[in-house]
DNA sequence: ATTAATCTTTAGATTTGTCTAAATTTTATT
DNA sequence: AATAAAATTTAGACAAATCTAAAGATTAAT
């Protein structure tokens, strides 16, 4: 069976919104999409009827078992152009979330497999995210928010949490990006920001919304298993 | 201004029939769109509304600059694609049409620029057929058809006339492909069959409905100027 | 120059995905 | 438990792209 892009968009956000823990409403998934509840809720039961969503009218949805597995295979597809954007395009990591929603949706099965053997299968995308195989398995990497990171503690960032132009524009402003080895020096209670410091600069200073959208991975011994973001 | 896949589909064949000669018709497109007449005469308005096409109802219709212009984009995106999918990815020559008619619509520029110089600027695609550059300008190959071929001079397989699987394949099993040199040794007035010599092959026949498909460079000192397929 | 055949366009319907506004159901608050 | 607020769904409309059937225009044949 096949899907139309926007059947798949909406595949996908459901999965993501899934992932980042609680149950899925129609109307985050509304603001997800930059859509009205409205939308939503015919599309739900369009996907009911292909059997990829549970859903009862006001009783709330989710994947089904197909459902997840045509959402891993979305995601793969995704991850995998932006690695290839990045690694062999030479496109800055923060310039290809938009293309690879597009790409996404390219349907031959052949060319995933034959692009991610070009890739030597590759097991993270560029912004630190698990690549599924094949079967829909990826790693799980062990990560933990920079908001639960102990003092004066090394760690190296694993995954952010949003591909919004606005985030990517920040950390490349400040220098951060997947591989960034950081500690946090200081944390202040009155707005929760954190002074930081990354190798080679001096220490300064971030909000606690930047801070939140930053996954690291401990440099000795690994704690928290975090959430994951696209 | 930015198009519907189904609008650059329309542009893309106008663009491609109007090489093979003459004049353009609604049928003509429609068949070659797999669609039905009503249904071009509703994009006719849409494209000149746009103003992509010259259209008059029943004086016919060409594509305007601008048309020109976005077809030649379009044509750009499709053979950068099949000469990526063939020569990095290792797809066969005969594979690799459908997916570029997926691949041409992703809207990115800055992807398209990136590939051409990724692939160090190729010339031509898999099938022979020139790869527009940035400004639409491409390099007219000097190539005559089989059919018009002098006897017994040798000449290289430079493009096929058309991408239907059913061509394709047979060309496989003839052993025949961009760069096969050949040299055709008799004609049949009969059926107006070849018989043919394939270098390190013993000499076989093909029918006029292959040959007229075929167009090569000769060896020795061009010849003709032939028309040039997708 | 009529008539016939062909080509092209219009009229009206259908599907997909979206919207606004109103109705319904659930949840939270008094 | 009644009421208010919030979330969700339905009803009805619309744009894009397509279709069938019928009408209109052009071209070819008598
Ligand atoms: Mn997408
Ligand atoms: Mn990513
Ligand atoms: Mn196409
Ligand atoms: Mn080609």
């Amino acid at each position: 069976m096949s899907f139309t892009e926007s059947e798949e968009n909406y595949i996908k956000s459901i999965y993501h919104l899934q992932q980042q823990g609680e149950v899925v409403s129609t109307n985050d998934l509304a603001s997800e999409l930059q859509t009205k509840p409205a939308s939503v809720t015919d599309m739900l039961k369009k996907l009911k009827a292909k059997k990829l969503l549970n859903y009862e009218r006001y009783k709330g949805f989710s994947l089904s078992d197909e459902g997840t597995r045509v959402a891993l295979g979305i995601v793969r597809k995704h991850r995998l152009w932006e690695y290839f954007l990045v690694h062999e395009l030479e496109f800055g990591w923060d310039e290809v979330h938009e293309i690879a929603e597009e790409l996404e949706h390219i349907s031959s099965p052949q060319l995933v497999e034959k692009l991610d053997n070009y890739l030597s299968h590759p097991k993270f995308d560029p912004h630190g995210d698990p690549i599924p195989d094949i079967n829909g398995r990826m790693e799980l990497r062990k990560q933990v928010n920079l908001i639960d990171l102990q003092l004066n503690c090394e760690a190296e960032v694993s995954a952010v949490g949003s591909q919004s132009t606005e985030l990517l524009e920040l950390l490349k402003h400040k220098n951060i990006g997947i591989g960034t080895v950081l500690a946090v020096l200081k944390k202040f209670t009155f707005d929760n920001s954190l002074e930081i410091k990354v190798r080679d600069f001096p220490p300064f200073s971030i909000s606690q919304q930047l801070a939140q959208t930053l996954f690291l991975k401990p440099l000795y011994g690994a704690t928290t298993v975090g959430s994951i973001s696209k």
